[in-house]
DNA sequence: CTGCATTTGTTCAAATTACGAACAATATCG
DNA sequence: CGATATTGTTCGTAATTTGAACAAATGCAG
């Protein structure tokens, strides 16, 4: 039961309802392809002349494609129709602390090639940088003509109006424009999200295949902090200030360790990689101090891993520690948000097993309700690039979305 | 940008567009009336036309009618439009630990009647109760043919696809119907919610006049709990198990006092009447030990507020102590949700004025940006009685809210 | 091989609706 | 009273869904 938005509402014309069944039709596609044209005639309620128009507008615009016939047990083989994903490219780019990742990859989120660079942080020298390198990429791959965009993922706020960085401490941007002049620099439409909430995306859009496709959910980074990209009703939740999500900063102890927020015992002390890592190497962290111990030592959370895969104690108690408070963060969520399920992302789903019991344990004790608390967890492995794949739905996505009415 | 739900979505017909249309015509009416033919063309791009044939069906139909002709500077004089509200009849619940509230009302939530009775816990003879004093109530005032439905608050959370009450701690009801036999009861529609919920919607729909409701807001209710029902664009957030919106059960101290939910340090515990009256009394709050206490001593939380604005200092002392924890309370809120506003209803909305300033301390100190920092928090007097006014919205909003498209 | 049943996909007329222009009604002003 | 301006209605036109008829393609029984 949605408000209706006085001040701006998109008015329905004549051609709204087909507007609408369009791209009913092209998602039906999306998420049941092989599909018939008669198959989606039974799905929508329609006629079968009404899917033939409809199809044949999608075919000419270059959404989908006729496939071969299959075979029936009876009848006349019906033609299959696919959404066309392996020629519509994007030019997907991760910008993190100290690289870069670009990726030319289809609308499935099929890598062709990535590469990297160390990160500019200079905004106009990064833009620069990039300016130069995607037309050599897409000409090196023959996709000049294919690129149906870039997507820009940032570890910081972004604002959607204005595409502009509101604040991203890693890189040091506050109020940069990167999508406008980085749209001017390359001739392609560019759309700039925040890490979590693109990893969202990439859930929504180019999760598992056959539809089941989640609608209410949560996407928690671990990493450099704690974010959370929520959905809700499919729709991303962004706030009225593009600054929703930071569940990493809510104080859980007041006597905790100081964050980089300037707050006592923030989740985010307890759960991000710098804090693990001090962690382990026995110091309480320090926002100030922990870069510098991190340097001297040379220790990362990915050597931490590896050694409490092998069995280091130490390593285990430094994790699982983490893992605690990773519970109290998740238990907030479940109780606030309630999602149907909530994905995990970071290094420390590469040690799963181990550590998804604790969690687990933290967030039954937790919860205000069984359902709550039986919440699914589903690792998401750093391996398959979430932050790119975030990126490609940006692009994408759009094309597919429903279409704003009323 | 929403994605399209394929496995349950809603298909575009022939008549889609005039229902759209129809419906934010009847929002422009809502919104501005007094409001001529000509305006609303106006406002919605469309030719005077089509509004002529929209609003006649709406005229049949009982949703607008016509008043004067206003006086205008040239030309001929406008015919206005408004909403029929004052024959629209709707009788509002509220189920409180105590007593039962039931309002007959207008769609605008003004009160026609307003009678009480002793909660009665039992849910068969909850319902027969009012199976007897609703049709009495109705004769009463003339208006069996005018009621257009039962609105009912409680205090817990409600599923509402099966329309049952899945806990609601205070009456002990645990996955109790009282929606389907209510309206067995009574022949009229039921529409049943959890209170903060039902607060955030009175808020959206019988907000101030002029139009400039929020559609991004978080109304926080601090009484027996600490609940929050928040509005995401123009729509509730329930969760998937209905459970969203718990915030008074985020642990902020692991030495914190012991709450009812079996964890330490929950913002409810800190805050809840009980807790800041257990405070005053000058005892660590204990839910087991708290209502003996209350029972025992007499004080109620309105009589600890009397104390305070006349200057009591322990009674100050205990409230300011609530409103540091409310601080913490509405700062994660600022920092998860990221909301326009935040309304706060509860009976320490009666000491506002010395209130306020501590909680905007606390979130100024916490809050991640400037901008959430200063979101603004608008007290909701209890004097205004929100939650039947919530319940008004439960049966009036159906009536205006978007058609449910794609 | 033929006729029949079955399923897919296309075509086309009818019904519904937005659209836009013309028109009628009602007012003010010089 | 005529000119002008504004509101509200009417009606033909264009766009689109809808539903039925039709053509195409296939398997199967006889």
């Amino acid at each position: 039961m949605r408000k209706i938005n006085t001040r701006s509402f998109v008015r329905a014309t004549r051609s709204t309802p087909r507007e609408i069944n369009r791209q009913i039709l092209l998602n039906l596609v999306r998420e049941h392809q092989p599909i018939s044209r008669a198959d989606i005639a039974r799905r929508m309620h329609v006629g079968r002349g009404m899917v033939t128009s409809l199809v044949s507008e999608l075919l000419v615009d270059g959404s989908i494609y006729e496939g071969a016939t299959i075979d029936a047990p009876r009848g006349r083989k019906p033609m299959m129709l696919y959404v066309r994903t392996h020629d519509r490219l994007v030019v997907a780019i991760d910008v993190r602390f100290t690289l870069t990742y670009v990726m030319l990859c289809d609308f499935n989120g099929n890598s062709i090639a990535l590469e990297t660079f160390e990160t500019v942080v200079d905004p106009a020298a990064f833009v620069a940088t990039l300016g130069r390198m995607i037309p050599k990429l897409l000409k090196a791959h023959r996709a000049a003509g294919k690129c149906n965009g870039i997507g820009l993922v940032v570890p910081g706020m972004v604002d959607q109006r204005t595409g502009r960085v509101l604040n991203a401490p890693q890189l040091g941007w506050r109020d940069i424009d990167v999508r406008d002049a980085l749209a001017d620099a390359t001739g392609f439409p560019v759309h700039i999200e925040n890490a979590p909430i693109a990893c969202a995306l990439a859930k929504m859009w180019l999760g598992q295949r056959g539809g089941d496709a989640p609608r209410d959910f949560v996407y928690v980074t671990v990493s450099d902090g704690f974010g959370a990209g929520v959905v809700v009703n499919g729709e991303v939740v962004r706030g009225h200030d593009s600054s929703a999500g930071e569940f990493g900063h809510v104080a859980v102890d007041p006597r905790g360790p100081v964050c980089l927020c300037g707050s006592r015992g923030c989740i985010e002390a307890y759960t991000s990689n710098l804090a693990t890592v001090s962690r382990y190497l026995g110091r309480e962290f320090s926002p100030a101090a922990a870069r510098e111990l991190l340097h001297e030592s040379g220790i990362t959370i990915d050597q931490v891993i590896a050694r409490g895969r092998s069995g280091d104690a130490a390593a285990l108690a430094a994790l699982e520690e983490t893992a605690r408070y990773l519970g109290r963060g998740l238990s907030m969520i479940v109780n606030t948000i309630n999602p149907e399920q909530i994905f995990v992302g970071g290094e420390i789903t590469d040690l799963w097993d181990r550590l998804a019991p604790i969690m687990r344990e933290v967030i039954e004790a937790r919860a205000l309700t069984s359902r709550a608390a039986a919440t699914p967890l589903i690792p998401d492995s750093t391996g398959t690039y979430p932050r790119l794949r975030g990126a490609t739905a940006l692009v994408a996505a759009p094309l597919f979305a429903a279409p704003r009415v009323a």
